[in-house]
DNA sequence: CAAGATGGGTTCCAAAAAAGAACCTGTCAA
DNA sequence: TTGACAGGTTCTTTTTTGGAACCCATCTTG
């Protein structure tokens, strides 16, 4: 399969990778939930190389997960924002966060905690079924084919 | 930056990335998560060049994601299985897979659905405070330095 | 018993992507 | 007028991919 083919792909992981799978992309992302928003400064926090960066930035704006928003005129200057698209993207970081926390923190903890601001708490997000209310594990799920299947498969252990 | 530096970044986003966030990686474990457990069966379904999917289950199984388990002897055949880690990036898949559900499923719906077994509903996750129970969305959560901070730094919006 | 078939790889080469560094372009300030 | 700054673009070299071919041990079939 080309990487470039993954949109089309039956299937949101790969095309949600299409977008943010990228190598650099969501470590962008990460700086931009931590409210980076101008080249130099991604360019300085990432040590990525510029055209890398050029490049990354331009796909997503055009993705619609970054809007460029000019902050002066004459030199006119933009800024990189999430747009809401690009903010529902938050649970996909915070879950990446949560484990790397638990497994790749090591003795000294984490570098970083959340504080959920409505409570106050440092949390951890907890992915709960939104019809039960009850928490979501792997091997509380299983899969069916929905409206957009097309020409989805599963693999054979799945199809029973 | 290099790639392999990854999981000494002071993020624990970076540093799991510096696990997953491989072009096929996070693809691979979409598969396992679909319970695709055999080599042949990973190479057909994702298209991927052998050598460089024996390279990424080598990896995976080094970092302790995978185990392989063998399935016979003579001639001895392995699967690879999740372990109890890499079942731990289910709220990862699941919030990546909803994300394109919502933006790149177009008029046709979503491909695969999720059910959650001990409801038995269609279900999407949704991301709660582990404190107050409330959703959390990005715009709820400030971030602050945390054990392992060591020379994690804010960018400069943040640093207030 | 030789000739596939099967599962799980490895090796080779060409093509694509990334890293690193230098260069370009407005605009302002000294 | 010199230079600093933000934001890129252009070059060359190194790394990663993709694609196809090859290898190896064991079963199966004729």
């Amino acid at each position: 399969m080309r990487w470039e083919d993954l949109d089309r792909e039956a299937c949101s992981v790969a095309r949600t990778l299409s977008v943010v799978g990228d190598r650099w992309t969501l470590l962008i992302l990460r700086e931009c939930f931590l409210s980076t928003r101008r080249f130099e400064e991604f360019e300085t926090r990432l040590g990525i190389a510029r055209h890398v960066l050029a490049d990354r930035l331009k796909k997503l704006t055009e993705a619609g997960v970054l809007s460029k928003l000019a902050y002066q005129e004459r030199p006119r200057r933009e800024e990189y924002r999430l747009t809401e698209k690009g903010r529902d993207l938050y649970p996909v970081m915070m879950t990446l966060a949560q484990w790397g926390d638990k497994y790749m923190a090591g003795d000294a903890g984490p570098p970083l905690l959340r504080v959920h601001k409505p409570c106050g708490h440092v949390t951890v997000g907890a992915l709960i079924c939104s019809e039960c209310g009850e928490p979501i594990a792997a091997h509380d799920v299983s899969v069916k084919l929905g409206p957009g299947a097309a020409e989805a498969t599963l693999p054979a252990a799945r199809k029973a």
